[in-house]
RNA sequence: GGAGGGUUACCGAAGUGGUCAUAACGGGGCGGUCUUGAAAACCGUUUGAGAGCAAUCUCACAAGGGUUCGAAUCCCUUACCCUCCGCCA
């Protein structure tokens, strides 16, 4: 969502930048309304000023005993012009509101060109993928014959797209789910654990109505929403506030489940951990300043980044291209896991600017001790995908007799443990 | 599910149709006086949005409608919070 008055002030620029995009957004219908609004906006007020001067004067020419009758038929008059006016009002009011609503974000001014995911740029490595001396296989392989990946059941229960762990499976989940959340809390996170249910005004802060309803699962006879991702509460939880300017940055990390409806395109990656209506996620997430949300953005990756390396996975890190880029983000590095089987890198994270895209609609501003309310800007990444960092642990740490290694910083969490076999 | 009570500024809270959004009063914050420094005391200050070059004007008392010349105040609808009862992992 853009502000008015900066949209004017710098509609060429901003033009400019949202061409990146690969759309033409038709921004020329911006100016028309803009104008129209304001002379609406200047006409109403006119007669408000009016009504508002008489209707203080009636009071007391009552006190004198003088006749009010006739002051008061012209202000009726004049009340049923500005209600008629109103409609008006709200109907461009809602218009430009409209309009504004489905202007993505512009990218920022370093974000490369390109139409898709193709096009994304790396920006570095980190580690070496393996060289196997056999055929590695893939995740949901190696989780089903070491009984710790149990998809059969899983559907049986609720459908396909959903997963269920077993065993050290399950055990290797919520190892990593405090391994993860202890390195950000000694980043200095805020550790939460919110709901996992949002009703519609959050969905809207985050952007997440009403752009993507089709991915949300709607709970019937309730206004109430499956988070698709900690992202909406965490990003709610300043929301319609004025945040002390001191407290910046406000840091914030949560493991929650996430829920999709719509996991992906049908036939790819349908087998194992990747692509699940329901699937476990740390986030991490981060209000910031706006003249040094760049540097935070950095930051956050890098806290990111740290969970891969802790753990020995490589992986590289791309900024992803004008075309491929998020609604609501100004920039996005995404993390990729190498993953064997694919024989590539494989998203694990995305670590997003939102600049104020975000936080004007959700109304989260900070104010530093005598200056004015201005809006923060939004960050966060996952830090990490739980399902995926264990689909490229088990893939990463086999063995050729099908043996999982457990990442050293992960055995104390994982009680000891340093390997899962099939007898374990 | 049933019955009540509530939502006003940073917090508490008064205000039941007119000059009360320059929102009483109290607290907190900030600035100052006094003090070697601090506390206390005293004085001052302290919401946000929109239109306008500006002077200035408009809007907002949970949200949305309505009545009225005029609504924080009266009426309707909705949301949320609290208390009690019932049910319940």
């Amino acid at each position: 969502m853009f502000d008015i008055k900066a949209l004017r002030e710098n509609f060429e620029e901003t033009k400019r930048l949202l061409s990146k995009r690969g759309k033409d957004f038709q921004l020329e219908r911006f100016e028309t309304l803009d104008k129209r609004r304001r002379e609406l906006i200047r006409e109403s007020e006119d007669m408000k000023a009016k009504q508002n001067a008489a209707t203080k004067q009636i009071p007391s020419l009552k006190k004198e005993g003088k006749d009010t009758a006739p002051l008061m038929a012209e202000m009726k008059e004049l009340s049923d012009t500005i209600k008629a006016l109103e409609p008006e009002v709200r109907a461009i009011d809602e218009e430009l509101d409209d309009f504004l609503m489905g202007i993505p974000n512009t990218p920022h001014a370093t974000v490369p060109e390109g139409l898709s995911e193709a096009d994304n740029v790396e920006i570095r490595r980190w580690g070496e993928p393996l060289v196997f001396d056999f055929e590695p296989k893939p995740h949901w392989d190696l989780g089903e014959a070491l009984g710790i990946f149990d998809p059969a059941t899983a559907a049986k229960i609720t459908g396909s797209r959903f997963v269920m762990l077993r065993g050290l499976g399950a055990r290797m989940e919520r190892a990593l789910i405090s391994f993860m959340l202890d390195r950000h809390t000694a980043h200095g996170y805020e550790e939460i654990s919110p709901p996992v249910i949002a009703h519609r005004r959050s969905m809207e802060g985050v952007g997440q109505l009403p752009d993507k309803e089709g991915q949300l699962f709607h709970l019937s006879d309730t206004d109430y929403f499956l988070i698709p991702t900690a992202e909406t509460p965490l990003t709610n939880i300043h929301r319609e506030e004025i945040i002390d300017g001191a407290r910046l940055p406000v840091k914030f990390c949560a493991f929650t489940p996430s829920f999709r409806k719509e996991a992906g395109a049908a036939g790819r990656d349908t087998r194992g951990l990747i692509r699940m209506h329901q699937f476990p996620k740390v986030e991490i997430f981060m209000l910031a300043r706006p003249e040094n949300s760049y540097d935070e953005l950095e930051r956050l990756t890098a806290d990111a980044e740290d969970i891969l390396q802790k753990l020995g996975l490589p992986y590289n890190v791309t900024k992803q291209c004008a075309g491929d880029l998020g609604f609501a983000n100004a920039m996005t590095y995404d993390l990729n896991v190498w993953m064997p089987s694919y024989n590539k890198y494989v998203e694990v994270s995305s670590c997003s600017n939102f600049e104020a895209f975000q936080a004007r609609r959700a109304g989260i501003r900070f104010k530093d001790s005598g200056g004015k309310p201005v809006f923060t800007h939004t960050l966060n990444g996952s830090g990490l995908g739980v399902n995926r960092t264990i689909a490229a642990i088990w893939e990463n740490f086999q063995q050729a007799d099908g043996r999982v290694k457990i990442p050293g910083a992960l055995v104390p969490y994982m009680g000891g443990i340093t390997e899962i076999s099939a007898r374990s």
